[in-house]
RNA sequence: CGGGGUGUAGCACAGCCUGGUAGUGCGCCUGGUUUGGGACCAGGAAGUCGUAGGUUCGAAUCCUAUCACCCCGACCA
């Protein structure tokens, strides 16, 4: 990087001048990913699978503390079981990945060079997993015999693989790292329950945990996941003003259980299908994350996600304070990771390496860290600390006494989530517009100068309707939300006809 | 897969029009001075110019083909 003339962001183009750039550069100068060799697919760095692992870790134990259990499934999948259900089939056809061949043939061209060449082709072909329903269900149908055997509450971590056309660093990669739970169930009202209450952890893991202020709402028929009778979803508003879908939950009928063959004999001694769910969430979460809370300076992590809640960059301007400082800062360190910040020990980074305080204050800001602190000889006269919060900007530097900055380390994290959150929730509220007729809904997508956000919009439009919505301005019904606030009387901005409820419309990732 | 753009050192780019055997900034390495807003001085390493053909005495530069990547669209978590 050239060096910055002061007050200059440190990211390049700014979020205003170029959105997707700006994204990309993030990820970059955050070291968190980058493309591999193989298109679509993504090398995480230590910094994004940091982030991930704490996901992840606090995730789970959500899903555990509601009862469920983490298993295994096999990453291919036979090509027959993907047929089984038909919108299912015809729902991931375009995208998979197969595997046609099972060995390779050495052999010499014509430069002596050894060159592989498929051979053993399998008499069926297998398709590495787009999603596991087919082959978890296979699994259930072999588990499942009676209604003592449910419910069946399984999780599996796992990579999947979509054959996407255009791939991005975490919103969309031909690769990627997720979490799917299937769940089976003895009644569809139970099966019910499960696909609520799951959407119901996610909303609040990411309120919570990702400060990012979702939208609960169901899909409309048109955009449900392929074989689900009922798709629950929770969507994000990120800073261009584009939904983003952070995470579903399905409810999938006796659809699979019939495809798969899932049956148990019930209380009543008949034999029945059980009803199942599946729900997920991906990395596209980190991408949800540096697009809500980013700033023109980088990355910006909530506290609870951070892989370092706090950097310590020692000031040694000679070589006589390397010790007493270094001994406060360790002194320091030790104390803070005494603490627990939610269910997680204080994570504190000492960065000692051998450079300019500038430069590595500049490092973490790219990367987000949400208290930087140094500590120089001038501190140690005065007992003190310099913290940086980094959701309040470079020269938020803040001299204090250091047992103060001890004491209030954690209640400073949590207000830094708080104020990531309040700060995502403005944004949206500043970006979520009431319509009510079809000039001001057009004009607010495509009028020169518009922004375009959250459309809040009466509906009673057909399948049809929403495909040219979509064909003419790329907007999409995101979710017909479950918050009371959006039912009331009204009429359809498209068709005039009666409509019960907002819903909320927007363009999205 | 459609439209647009770009491929030259780790990154960002110049050089191409008008062919003569590769350059700038940052980064990296060494030594020293430095270190609380992105340091400075000196020295150094690093590129078969995306790939393959062709034209030419000579190609980063001209021609042909091809591949990859990026952006916008369709598809999607």
């Amino acid at each position: 990087m050239a060096k910055q003339p002061q007050n200059k962001s440190a990211i390049s183009p700014t979020r205003e001048e170029d959105f997707p750039q700006w994204y990309q550069q993030v990820v970059r100068a955050a070291d968190m990913a980058e493309n591999s060799e193989v298109r679509g697919c993504m090398v995480i760095k230590p910094w994004g699978y940091g982030i991930w692992e704490r996901i992840q870790q606090q995730l789970d134990q959500m899903f555990k503390d509601t009862g469920h259990e983490n298993a295994y499934f096999p990453l291919l999948i036979p090509l027959s079981y993907l047929e089984e259900e038909a919108k299912h089939a015809e729902g991931f056809a375009t995208e998979c990945a197969v595997v046609t061949h099972h060995r390779l043939e050495a052999a010499k061209d014509e430069d002596g060079k050894t060159r592989l060449v498929p051979s053993g082709e399998l008499t069926e072909p297998l398709v590495i997993r787009p999603t596991s329903e087919t082959i978890i269900g296979a699994a259930f149908s072999r588990w499942v015999e009676s209604y003592r055997d449910l419910p069946l509450l399984i999780n599996q971590w796992a990579n999947v693989m979509r054959w996407e056309m255009r791939p991005r660093l975490f919103l969309r990669t031909a690769e990627f790292l997720w979490q799917e739970g299937h769940t089976a169930h003895e009644t569809k009202e139970e099966a019910l329950e499960e696909t609520d209450k799951m959407l119901g952890v996610y909303a609040k893991f990411m309120r919570e945990h990702l400060a990012l202020p979702v939208v609960m709402g169901r899909k409309t028929e048109n955009e449900r996941f392929p074989g689900a009778e009922d798709t629950l979803c929770v969507e994000a508003m990120v800073q261009d003003r584009k939904a983003i879908q952070a995470g579903t939950s399905h409810f999938l009928g006796q659809n699979f259980a019939k495809a798969s063959n899932i049956q148990f004999t019930g209380r009543d001694g008949n034999l029945e299908h059980v009803w199942t769910t599946s729900w997920g969430v991906s990395t596209r979460m980190i991408g949800t994350v540096i697009m809500a809370h980013g700033d023109d300076d980088g990355l910006i992590l909530p506290p609870r996600i951070a892989p370092n809640h706090i950097v310590i960059v020692p000031i040694i301007p000679k070589e006589q304070h390397r010790e007493p400082v270094m001994a406060a800062v360790h002194q320091l360190a030790a104390e803070l990771r005494e603490q627990r910040f939610h269910d997680d020990r204080l994570s504190v980074r000492i960065d000692d390496r051998d450079l300019n305080g500038g430069v590595k204050n500049w490092e973490w800001i790219k990367k987000g860290v949400p208290l930087r602190v140094e500590v120089g000889p001038r501190d140690l006269e005065k007992g003190s600390v310099a913290v940086t919060r980094r959701d309040q900007g470079p020269k938020s530097k803040a001299f204090l006494p250091t047992a103060e900055f001890i004491a209030s380390a954690t209640a400073t994290l949590q207000d830094i989530q708080d104020q990531l959150y309040q700060r995502a929730l403005d944004f949206r509220e500043a970006h979520s517009v009431r319509l009510d007729t079809k000039d001001a809904f057009y004009d607010f997508f495509q009028k020169k100068g518009a922004q375009g956000g959250f459309a809040v919009a009466h509906w009673a439009g057909s399948n049809e309707d929403e495909d040219q919505l979509k064909k003419d301005l790329q907007v999409t019904i995101r979710c017909i939300p479950f918050d009371e606030a959006y039912a009331e009387e009204g009429t359809c901005f498209y068709t005039g006809k009666a409509s019960q409820r907002r819903l909320i419309f927007a363009k999205s990732y």
